[in-house]
RNA sequence: GGGUUCGUGGUCUAGUGGUCAUGACGUCUCCCUUACAAGGAGAAGGUCGGUGGUUCGAAUCCGCCCGAACCCA
């Protein structure tokens, strides 16, 4: 096999199993990172080779295809390490894991970047050379995102990779339009919808985001015509023009039996009706308002609600039209003082003032929106069917849930999905020039731009004609994404769509809980009659390190690159997942990524000294002389991988991993690794055999299951350690199958013997590997443990260990009572209080007197007496030295130590 | 204005009714003990935002108040 990876030495190659004594001093994160990021690439080591759609073996992430922006900020780099933790613990539990990448290529932003960079506008070049550029320009940002994602060491299969820009993708967009039109949930109508003036498109109402902004309210008189004026208070003069009606509130004494009074229009003298309607703000202005076509939303429900005429005065730039006479070819902003001007002059506008205002902008520019009446594409929301969908997911957390029902419940216009732009789906639909007939493409004839090929159907099945105008409208974006689990499938070329099973995880931010949740519900919910994935995991945004949101005004922006080129990519995972359980905001925080850093030195140096105990046999070595201490720590493990596992599969990431390292820094570095060392060093062959198969077990169980959060070092550790093959990546997880609750006990006397010596030997000013004459145990009366192997103990202590039968040879002395919370609440319930009490006050010699003459104990609280079983009574007691004896009285939780130094 | 989430030692964070509230970082003391000083052994540090209630018992459940973030209008 030829030689590919080389170390910094020169000496080893990655694809043989490395000898022991080659372990490497320190840990190079750089070196190793970058390394094994390549093997993976070469080996396709996540490649996905299973169903897709076999919901029992498949575990298929519905990942996010973002927007190819250039950029992969630190927020995706959480997004992408939750789904990268998941995906690599269920391949470690046997799962055919598909983890693809996907990008949302089509879009506006693109668009304007690219007109920018040519020094164009998008009508200045045929349609197919704009899309062209726009393409072009999209590869080079998707290569840089691509980049970084391997930086930080995510597993992607690659040969998954799609994007919504090529033609295999927007063709399946086209066709699942085409079904839902079959379907008549897609139809073209004319409508109010959002436009934005700088971007010449209709947008969808996620796409509108509220902007605050200071206002001019003017109070402007209507003069009635045959009764008298009424005052309104606007704040856009400029849509006077557009004014079909005034509106007060029922309940308005001011304006009691006004109701179908006219008034004239100021400067424009047409005339309109006074309504009544609930709606209307008494507080606001003086309680009257004027309706619009339109100002907002308001308006166009009034419009509807009281039908009245459409008088539509703005231009799809933003600009007044014919209607406005001499204000026509002013834009929006010169109107509105135009108009508050002449209205002044002509005596009309009584008063003016600064007000807040919110007004909906483009989210994708913030240009204030204005609602038209268009002809244009919808899709049918309906509303109770994406609701009950949502309802079957699994929400992580939970409460996210309540968001996207407000969402919809708070939907009150289809969604309008055409977009006046180029670079995007084209929809698949052509008019015919002679009788207006609109023709939607079949399902076979796409991918197909209409504006480039004729229908397949040929004559106009109307009029007979040939003659065909392409639809030049394409898709909103969220077109494309909203049948990703669809496209994941396989659908439509593996599986049709009533073949659809839901796909496992659908990860994504809170941010797009409205646009890609829910349009993915809408969409693939209503295609394939299912719900679209099991679980939904939401995650928060990522703040800066001053707690602040992230943002390049405040400075306190951190890239990935950033984090991964100070530390490691495993560190910077490690920081995230610790952040806060998936779905709270992480603050970001340089410290985690460094304690991080730290423990996988630590990790390192521990797999170091036991590779030292390592041979080709350990892996084999067979029924070995388990010591206390080995048991211990492997029925510790065992519980771990149990808890662990658990936490995973509950997407509990942080609580997964915190078990981890505690375990793996306490338990096994701290306490087992020290306790082993005897062994290990001086002990005889089968007491050495024990220890390092144990240390060989944990190691190996603490390597897989560090493997998702932290894949690099996990990796490059599992090349070295005896009996494994190819990348810890295609291993399983740990099967210890040793826990043993009674064993646990024993060894937690151990660990704690231990540390409580040695926190003597450091009290008492004594080094930790001074010697000690002599050590002895003694265990309280009705301890669980009665007895336990004190070799490994002996020897980490420098000292003769032995159990002790009986009581020590020193004072004992009760100091404390304790009663059981449990028992006594319940028990006495209103007085429980005064019971405790009493016994905090008690004698302790007296309390354990009671204890041992008899089962109860009989206390006196404010002339009452009560009467508590002795099993819910503890008495603490103390051995304490008599003066001039040369023994040190150490008190544990098991018993007691007596220690000679 | 409506809704959701949150408020735990200096900082970040775990903990949904039961004895001394978790861990990390930081601080202090001692120690270079043959895996690791990016380490080891210890220590100090908290009225669990405030208040009232439910309960024998509340960081945990409920009400109100204060503060923060987000979603919607």
């Amino acid at each position: 096999m030829p030689t590919r990876f080389w170390r910094a030495s020169g000496r080893i190659d990655s694809d043989d199993s490395r000898a022991m004594t080659q372990f490497p001093d320190d840990y190079d994160p750089a070196e190793v990172e970058s390394r094994l990021q390549q093997r993976w690439l070469d080996e396709e080591t996540y490649r996905f080779d299973g169903d897709a759609n076999d919901p029992d073996t498949a575990y298929v992430v519905d990942t996010p295809p973002p927007y190819p922006t250039g950029e992969l900020h630190i927020g995706h780099a959480l997004n992408w390490s939750y789904m990268d933790f998941a995906a690599r613990f269920h391949r470690l539990q046997g799962d055919d894991v598909l983890f693809p990448q996907g990008w949302d290529c089509h879009g506006l932003p693109t668009e304007v970047k690219v007109e920018e960079n040519e020094g164009i506008q998008r009508t200045d070049v045929p349609r197919d050379e704009f899309r062209e550029m726009c393409v072009e320009h999209t590869r080079h940002q998707i290569d840089s995102m691509k980049e970084t994602m391997r930086e930080l060491g995510f597993s992607q299969d690659w040969n998954a990779e799609f994007r919504t820009m090529d033609p295999e993708y927007w063709g399946k967009t086209q066709q699942s339009f085409v079904e839902m039109a079959d379907d008549d949930l897609v139809y073209r109508d004319e409508h109010p919808v959002n436009w934005c003036p700088r971007c010449g498109t209709a947008i969808a109402d996620a796409e509108v985001e509220p902007i605050d902004r200071e206002g001019t309210l003017h109070y402007v008189t209507f003069p009635g015509v045959d009764n008298d004026d009424i005052e309104i208070a606007t704040t856009r003069p400029e849509l006077l023009a557009a004014c079909v009606a005034m509106a007060v509130h029922p309940d308005d004494e001011r304006y009691d039996g006004r109701e179908d009074d006219t008034f004239e229009v100021p400067l424009f003298g047409h005339e309109v009706e006074v309504v009544e309607d609930e709606d209307v703000d008494q507080e606001f202005g003086s309680g009257a308002v004027m309706i619009c076509t339109f100002g907002d939303k308001q308006d166009v429900t009034w419009w509807a609600e009281h039908d009245l005429d459409l008088r539509a005065v703005f231009t799809e730039d933003g600009h007044l039209n014919g209607e406005a006479g001499d204000y026509a070819g002013l834009t929006i902003d010169e109107a509105k003082e135009a108009v508050a001007d002449d209205l002044d002059a002509e005596g009309y506008l009584n008063d003016t003032e600064p007000t807040e205002q919110s007004v909906g902008a483009c989210w994708r520019c913030d240009t204030p929106i204005e609602i038209l009446s268009k002809e244009q594409w919808f899709v049918e929301v309906d509303k109770e069917a994406i609701l009950e969908r949502a309802e079957e997911v699994e929400w992580i957390p939970e409460h996210m849930h309540q968001r996207l029902v407000e969402w919809t419940e708070g939907m009150d216009w289809d969604w309008v999905i055409s977009r006046q732009r180029v670079f995007a789906t084209p929809i698949p639909a052509w008019e015919c020039a002679d009788c207006g007939h609109r023709h939607i493409a079949t399902a076979d004839e796409t991918p197909v731009d209409p504006t480039e090929e004729p229908p397949a159907v040929g004559a106009c099945p109307e009029c007979g004609s040939d003659d065909w105008t392409g639809e030049t409208d394409v898709m909103d974006t969220w077109m494309d994404s909203s049948i990703t689990p669809m496209h994941l499938s396989g659908w439509p070329l593996d599986i049709d769509l009533d073949e659809f099973e839901p796909v496992s995880l659908r990860p994504q931010g809170h941010d797009i809980i409205r646009t890609w949740a829910f349009y993915t519900l809408l969409r693939t919910g209503e295609l394939t009659g299912e719900k679209p994935w099991e679980n939904i995991l939401i995650n928060g945004m990522v703040f800066g390190p001053d707690g602040n949101k992230m943002s390049k005004s405040r400075g306190n922006t951190v890239s990935p690159e950033e984090a991964v080129e100070e530390y490691s990519a495993d560190a910077a995972r490690q920081a995230l997942a610790l952040g806060g359980q998936p779905g709270s905001d992480v603050q970001f925080q340089w410290k985690e990524v460094k304690s991080a850093s730290r423990f996988l030195t630590k990790l390192w140096n521990i797999v170091k000294f036991a590779a030292g105990h390592f041979d080709e046999d350990t892996p084999d070595i067979a029924d070995p002389a388990y010591r206390d201490a080995d048991d211990w720590i492997r029925s510790k493990a065992t519980r771990v991988a149990s808890d662990v596992e658990a936490e995973m599969e509950a997407y509990r990431f942080d609580a997964a991993l915190r078990e981890l390292r505690e375990f793996a820094w306490n338990d096994l570095a701290d306490d087992y690794v020290e306790l082993a060392k005897g062994r290990l060093y001086n002990g005889r062959p089968g007491e050495r055999d024990a220890a390092r198969k144990t240390l060989y077990d944990v190691v190996s169980a603490v390597t897989r299951m560090l493997a998702p959060f932290s894949p690099h070092l996990a990796d490059e550790i599992w090349q070295y350690l005896p009996g494994t093959e190819g990348s810890v990546h295609t291993a399983d997880w740990p099967a210890l199958d040793a826990y043993d609750e009674d064993v646990e006990a024993r060894g937690e006397v151990i660990a704690e013997a231990t540390r409580e010596i040695r926190a003597w030997k450091s009290a008492n000013g004594y080094p930790l590997n001074a010697d000690l004459d002599d050590v002895e145990l003694y265990f309280d009366p009705g301890s669980e443990v009665e007895n336990v192997d004190t070799y490994d103990l002996s020897e980490t202590i420098n000292a003769p260990a032995r159990v002790r039968e009986g009581r020590p040879n020193v004072e004992l002395v009760p100091v404390d009572v304790d009663g059981d919370d449990s028992e006594i609440g319940p028990e006495f319930r209103g007085d429980a209080g005064i019971v405790l009490q009493a016994l905090n006050e008690a004698d302790p010699a007296v309390i354990q007197a009671q204890k041992n003459s008899g089962d109860t104990i009989t206390l006196e609280a404010d002339g009452e007496e009560y009467e508590l079983d002795a099993d819910w009574v503890t008495v603490e007691e103390e051995y304490r030295a008599e003066g001039g004896e040369e023994v040190a009285v150490v008190e544990t939780e098991f018993g007691t130590v007596l220690v000679y130094p």
